[in-house]
DNA sequence: GTCGAATTGTTCGATGTCGAAAGGCGCCGA
DNA sequence: TCGGCGCCTTTCGACATCGAACAATTCGAC
């Protein structure tokens, strides 16, 4: 059986053999898992009116512990987003009433975002339909398969310079 | 050295012990990668003045061999996108003068989008230093682990049913 | 002290995608 | 041959993101 990406690199192969096309297949399959991996979280989310930008956001404060506070540019540098989309996430998230949004009083120009009660309960419940969603996408995978799958992707990123940021 | 995830993971496992989160730590990472990954390609791109978009429908057709040719709907089921998007796509394209839209005279619902002479000499121009750089992208991994990522990749991707199209 | 530079967030304009609906067109049965 | 139904594509409205420009604030140098 053949992937999408095993008929992308045959076409290449008979009309440019003169191209070592074989990083396609790395690149060109995670391009499609992103695309079909994004599509099941989403789904999994919308069960608790969830996009997964905002999801992102409520995940970030979680795990970063009591009081489940950051500043917006300590989750703009957590997540890679430029600083607008985290005005428009933040804006959404106080909407819903799942985040609260004020200036840190130690220093006028920066601004706090805290979980709500509200917000805290909603991502403790949707983390674990969450990673439990996860564990199912990834099904197609031994344990073994999986672990070597993540280091290496781990070793790329590392490669690629994408270190672990400071926690405040 | 850890990378962004590692922190991630480890936060987690601090605020919800009850959670068996490893599955992160593959899709949290493929997340990471397709952001930087999708940064390196699209600065090479914009060397030739292509956006990633674009370059897709572009390599599209000339993968497909001559007369680099396809209808709307190929191109909709080889990508993955809807159809709207990639109506703009070729919109584009044709302003730019690298492709060539036409009804198909065998049924007129269709629309056959054929490469013009300049986006063949683009793309084969292109595709070149695009395979050049995503190399350099994957220079973090020996050969061998660029093989096995491939097959993990591969292996996931198939058992979320991604198969390969049927070649018109 | 005060002005200039750096930091932090937001606003603005442009762009690209999606879902839903609309518009043309072909196929088939009465 | 005339509807009706389904297929293919485009249009429309909504929305998220990005780069650049803009405000507000802090901090340092003189």
């Amino acid at each position: 059986m053949n992937d999408a990406v095993d008929l992308f690199l045959a076409q290449w192969a008979r009309e440019r053999p003169d191209l070592d096309v074989s990083p396609m297949g790395v690149i060109g399959r995670m391009n499609r898992l992103q695309r079909l991996l994004g599509r099941g979280v989403g789904e999994l989310l919308a069960e608790y009116d969830l996009e997964r930008s905002e999801f992102d956001v409520l995940a970030t404060l979680r795990r970063s512990g009591e009081p489940f506070q950051l500043t917006a540019k300590d989750l703009v540098r957590m997540m890679m987003v430029g600083s607008p989309a985290m005005t428009n996430r933040v804006d959404r998230l106080v909407n819903k009433g799942l985040v609260h949004r004020e200036t840190d009083p130690a220093s006028r120009r920066r601004v706090l975002v805290t979980l709500t009660e509200r917000g805290r309960e909603l991502v403790d419940d949707a983390v674990a339909g969450h990673v439990a969603n996860q564990a199912r996408l990834l099904d197609g995978l031994s344990g073994q398969e999986r672990e070597q799958l993540s280091g290496l992707l781990r070793t790329l990123l590392l490669s690629l310079g994408d270190t672990a940021p400071e926690v405040p």
